[in-house]
RNA sequence: GGGCGCAUAGCUCAGUUGGUACGAGCGCUUCCAUGACAAGGAAGAGGUCACAGGUUCGACUCCUGUUGCGCCCACCA
């Protein structure tokens, strides 16, 4: 058998073969559990927008809980789907468009859609076969799309009920708009950037006399000033309140008014109040009950008939424009450096542009209320806890959701308008108005924000609103994990939406993953060109190491630099494990089928397995808390180090059974599953593991039987002999082989000669062997002496000794004053000092024992 | 302006509720082609746990403040 195995793992000629069996029988499909619970994750849909990156390689932690669910025997279901995104996705197209030099309004509508469709099949499955060469076993025959037809009917469900319970209306306010997508976003959907720019001083005359110099960093929308506001408090402007200044170059007169909004310290405590493109001063204006002017076209064209020299200029030509001509005018005062923080589009970039329009809004506060409640009830659980409080703030602060994009690419909002006005939100196309029969129809333009429909995936996967069995059987959902930028953009609001819609929580759990980060720390993006793709790592590692590295860094929420050598260190990892079954097939092991006679295990096989059965409660206990990365730490030290350093050592030696080591490597296999699905597959179904498959074989439990702090102990004195023997060894003639040795113990494993023969095999000396006559190495450590017979220097061999001696008593001075202090003996709890008494006893015997043979060996 | 996170070996990171850092990987030094594995084995060197106070018998661990980096939120005109 070992004869056909490659003294190197190769991940590629394994992976597939694996992935397609497994799919093909149907494993990923939820099955018949054991233990009569359910297991349920939603795939969070990757945007069809490209291919993956590493934060989707992110999705492994889901996986690790999917697998080991499956083998604890639950019934379990991972459903996958993708997000139309549309936004993204039009812009991606509209790219497209622009390179082949036309553009979606010259292809039209109909021809614009076929390309999108085109766009989704084909991208959609190189994302879906990306996430299978990760090895997710996810159920694809539950794939969900957002442009389903049964999905669509979901949102039109949503959408018409918050209708009819009068959470939806149409409205116009102040939204941010992107000139480039020609659409609001929300404000979620803006980014700030911080900039160098100006701040310039306008001054506007009074009615009566004097003047009133405001502070502006967008001189150009001066020209839609309704008023001009200051602090009510504010000492300068008692007398002004009520008055009336003269909007330079326009003849406007603006009513100066008092708001709390304005800032005294800022400026000149007065400031220009522009309802139209601004929020703040949308505000000051409803308060005041002032016009709103817009002077803006959607492309962010001027939009001032009225005055030549600006309309239909760009911002940053009419900045310039209105400049040169307040300053003609006497009306600007002066220019100031300004630094500040713009707002941009987070799909395209552009600056954002406030405007005034007219949109569909959800009402927030009802939903919000019952949402923030099951989070502090702790209802729904938040990984890392901390991002509770955030999401509890946000939503405590949140206002209406703008769910109206002017976009070609969505789903239409249902909402249709007969001639006679009447404005009805239908559930399924309408042939006529349900009020008055018209059928001159028209339907509302806009599309609905992506993030709506993204706010019903977890239960309109699973078929909802109809009433499905598997939403009866898989709903709530157990475990929901994300990145972090996306915690109120969607996981909130499907917080709310289930809430509402189906009186539950949509899940117990939500993991927030780390971002990656490059080596450098910085964010991956496209500009950067920073971005890694896990296919590349996948071909140069395997999928099992990108996982690998990808559980042990993902957890905790924390940001991940990306280091190429963790991965392959992980491939590293998997290759060890296949030459540890290579030696083990090589010798005609196989797994047993039955318990291990208890009666022929000797102590190094109790220790094995004494490791074992800890090494499985450790990982059990971190999955339990979905903190991977330790559970990998016990893993490799268990695997790499206790197992194939030391035990395959022994067994070699015949100190050890292929039996035992079959047992022990068959369940490693087994707790690495989740984590590294196909290595643990390939090597399982080589040792002739009783099973089909070992993504079915049952979890591990530990054999509380083989759990002996004794013997650990025992075997962790042998161990620290073996190197210190090494050491000394490599001290004196780092080429020797073998060298002849002796032993003398008192402890309880190596003063038996099957303890001594660990000793002799694993520090590779030999116990039989003659020592010569003059050069001799002595080791001591605690109570067993080890003479070796090398060619040492004996003098550098006692300035060692004395080193030891002095560091020795050093320890017990420092013992001493610590248990002379009654403060530490009275206050301390009794196993601390209890301890340290213990330290200072085996510190005074090996001073002892050191400083006799220093007495006994030569000058 | 508010809130949060992070600062531990040259680098990237672990360190479970206070009791001498068992730290890990990479990198570095020395040795090893021995029948599983050189993607390996063995032995090493390397840390005032960012800084300053405080609480405590005892602080990397708790509290306060400072500095540096990062993130989130906010109506910075």
């Amino acid at each position: 058998m070992a004869s056909e195995m490659e003294t190197r793992y190769d991940p590629a000629s394994v992976e597939q073969r694996w992935y397609e069996r497994w799919e093909e029988r149907g494993y990923f499909r939820p099955g018949e559990g054991r233990t009569g619970k359910t297991f349920t994750i939603s795939m969070p849909p990757p945007n069809i927008t490209g291919d993956l990156h590493m934060g989707h390689a992110m999705y492994t932690l889901q996986d690790v809980l999917i697998r080991w669910h499956r083998m604890l025997g639950d019934t379990t279901l991972w459903v996958p789907g993708t997000d139309h995104a549309a936004i993204a996705t039009q812009a991606v197209i509209e790219r497209q468009l622009l390179k082949e030099k036309t553009s979606k309004e010259a292809i039209g509508r109909e021809a614009f859609d076929v390309r999108v469709q085109t766009w989704y099949v084909a991208t959609g499955d190189r994302i879906l076969n990306q996430m299978r060469k990760l090895g997710f076993s996810a159920d694809w025959s539950r794939l969900r799309f957002t442009m389903d037809p049964d999905y669509v009917q979901a949102i039109r469900h949503v959408f018409v009920q918050l209708w009819k319970e009068g959470l939806i209306y149409r409205g116009p306010r102040i939204v941010n708009w992107c000139p480039r997508d020609r659409s609001s976003i929300s404000d979620l959907e803006v980014e700030y950037e911080e900039r160098d720019d100006a701040l310039y001083y306008l001054v506007y005359p009074v009615e009566g006399g004097g003047t009133i110099t405001v502070a502006t960093a967008r001189p150009e929308t001066m020209v839609g000033d309704t008023a001009v506001a200051v602090h009510p408090d504010d000492p300068r402007y008692q007398g002004l309140i009520g008055k009336f200044a003269i909007l330079p170059l326009v003849g406007r007169r603006l009513e100066i008014v008092a708001d709390q909004a304005v800032d005294p310290a800022f400026g000149t405590g007065a400031v220009k109040v522009t309802p139209g493109h601004d929020a703040t001063d949308y505000e000051i204006g409803e308060r005041h009950r002032l016009e709103v002017l817009s002077i803006l076209h959607p492309d962010g064209r001027m939009d001032v008939p009225s005055i030549p020299e600006l309309d239909h200029k760009r911002v940053t030509e009419a900045r310039e424009a209105i400049v040169a001509m307040l300053k003609t005018a006497g009306a600007l005062d002066r220019i100031e450096p300004y630094h500040h923080s713009v707002g941009h589009c987070s799909r395209c970039g552009a600056v954002i542009e406030p405007l005034v329009s007219a949109q569909w809004w959800v009402r927030m506060k009802p939903l919000a209320e019952p949402a923030i409640k099951v989070a502090e009830e702790g209802e729904v659980r938040f990984h890392p806890e901390r991002f509770l409080e955030q999401y509890v703030r946000w939503m405590g602060n949140i206002r209406d959701w703008c769910i109206s994009r002017q976009l070609w690419l969505g789903h239409r909002i249902p909402v249709w308008t007969c001639a006679n006005g009447h404005q009805v939100a239908y559930l399924e196309d309408p042939a006529a108005c349900e009020r008055c029969g018209d059928r001159t129809l028209t339907q509302d333009p806009d599309v609905l924000d992506t993030w709506f429909s993204s706010a019903l995936w977890p239960f309109a996967t699973l078929g909802w609103p109809k009433d499905t069995p598997d939403l009866r059987r898989f709903y709530p959902t157990q475990v929901l994990d994300t990145a972090r930028e996306i915690l109120y953009l969607w996981v909130a609001r499907m917080i709310f939406m289930s809430l509402h819609f189906l009186g539950t929580i949509p899940f117990e759990h939500v993991i927030i993953h780390g971002t990656v980060l490059d080596a450098q720390g910085r964010r991956m993006s496209k500009s950067l060109g920073n971005g890694v793709d896990p296919l590349v790592m996948i071909e140069r590692y395997g999928a099992d190491a990108t996982r690998a590295w990808c559980a042990y860094f993902g957890t905790g929420g924390q940001d991940v630099r990306f280091h190429e050598e963790k991965i392959a260190y992980y491939r590293n990892f998997g290759n060890k494990l296949w030459n540890a079954a290579r030696l083990l097939l090589g010798r005609g092991a196989a797994a047993p089928a039955s318990p291990l006679e208890a009666a022929s295990l000797g102590p190094a096989d109790r220790w094995i397995l004494g490791r074992l059965a800890a090494a499985t409660r450790t990982v059990t206990e971190a999955f339990e808390r979905m903190d991977f990365a330790p559970a990998i730490d016990v893993l490799e030290r268990l695997a790499w180090h206790e197992f194939a350093d030391d035990y395959l050592e022994l067994m070699k030696a015949g100190l050890g059974s292929e039996a035992v080591a079959a047992r022990v490597l068959e369940q490693t296999l087994r707790l690495l599953h989740p984590i590294m699905p196909f290595v643990t597959e390939e090597l399982w179904q080589r040792l002739g593991a009783q099973g089909e498959t070992i993504m079915y074989a049952p979890w591990p439990q530990p054999d509380p039987t083989y759990e002996d702090p004794v013997l650990d102990a025992e075997m962790a004195h042998l161990l620290d002999v073996v190197r210190e023997v090494r050491h000394a060894r490599h001290e004196t003639d780092p080429r020797a082989r073998r060298p002849p040795a002796e032993v003398e113990s008192t402890h309880p494993l190596l003063r038996e000669p099957v303890g001594q023969r660990y000793l002799a095999t694993l520090a590779q000396i030999d116990l039989n062997g003659r020592l010569a006559p003059g050069a001799r190495r002595t080791v001591v450590v605690g109570e067993t002496r080890v003479t070796l017979s090398v060619p040492g220097q004996t003098d550098s061999e006692r300035r060692r000794m004395e080193q030891d001696l002095a560091r020795l008593q050093d320890e017990i001075a420092r013992l001493r004053t610590r248990l002379d202090d009654p403060g530490f003996t009275g206050k301390a709890p009794k196993e601390i000092v209890e301890r340290e008494r213990a330290r200072l006893r085996q510190t005074e015997e090996a001073t002892q024992r050191l400083r006799s043979l220093l007495d006994a060996s030569p000058e």
